[in-house]
DNA sequence: TTTATTTGGTTTATAAAATAAACCGATTTA
DNA sequence: TAAATCGGTTTATTTTATAAACCAAATAAA
C-alpha cells in the first residue's frame, strides 16, 4: 500500500532546493539560501548530498573575482522527483 | 515562500499512520502495524508522539482478554494533516 | 501440568539525519 | 591596515528514526 519514500528527497530543505531547481532549471548558493532561508552550512550539507546522488549538478566557478556555485537538475533528480510526488500522493490521499 | 513542514508529520511512518486514520477513523495497533509494515517498537514510538501531540486520541483496552490498542484521529489532527498537505503542495508544485 | 510459543505491546540502545556553530580564505570597505 | 563582508566548508551537537531487546499475559504443545 504505502511505497516507501525516497529519503533523499523526503526532507524540508533537500525538496525545497530540488523545487526551486524543478523550475528554474538553474540556481546559485546565494540565490537558494534566500529563498529557503537556510543558513549556509545547512544548506551545503544538503547541496552535498543531492550532488553525490546524482540529483543535481553543481560547478564552483567564478563571476569576476567573487566565487559561485551554482545547481542544476539532472534528469535523475526529475524523474527521482516525480516518482516521490506519485508516492506522497498516496499518502496525502490526492 | 516555503512555509516550515510540521514535523510531526513530516515523517514517512507517522504520514501512514495519519493516511490511515483519516480514512478509517479508528484503527488498532496490529492493523496499523500491518497496514504499514512497520516494526512494533517504531510503530509504538510514533503513536506516542502523535498522541502527545494531540493528533490523534489512544484508547488502550480489551476485547475479550487480550488487550487491544485503538487509534482515532482527532480534529486538531486534522487540522494539522489538512494543512500539511498545503504547504506541501507548494514544495510539490501541485 | 509445566514448558514453549505467540500476542501485543513498551523501553532502551543505536544509527542516521538535520542543523547550527565555528571556522576559513578571499574581497571589500572604513 | 584593520575590520567587516562574502561565499562557502568542516565539525560538533541535537534531534529523529529505527531496531533490538525485553516483558507480561494468553494460548498451544508436550
Amino acid at each position: 500500500m504505502f511505497k516507501q519514500l525516497d529519503p533523499l528527497l523526503h526532507s524540508e530543505l533537500r525538496l525545497a532546493i530540488m523545487s526551486i531547481l524543478l523550475s528554474a532549471e538553474e540556481a546559485d548558493f546565494v540565490y537558494l539560501k534566500e529563498q529557503t532561508k537556510s543558513t549556509s552550512g545547512n544548506l551545503s550539507v544538503q547541496i552535498d548530498k543531492l550532488s553525490e546522488a546524482g540529483y543535481i549538478e553543481v560547478e564552483r566557478g567564478f563571476v569576476g573575482k567573487r566565487t559561485r556555485t551554482v545547481c542544476k537538475i539532472t534528469k535523475v533528480g526529475i524523474k527521482a522527483f516525480e516518482e516521490y510526488v506519485e508516492s506522497l500522493k498516496e499518502y496525502l490521499n490526492l
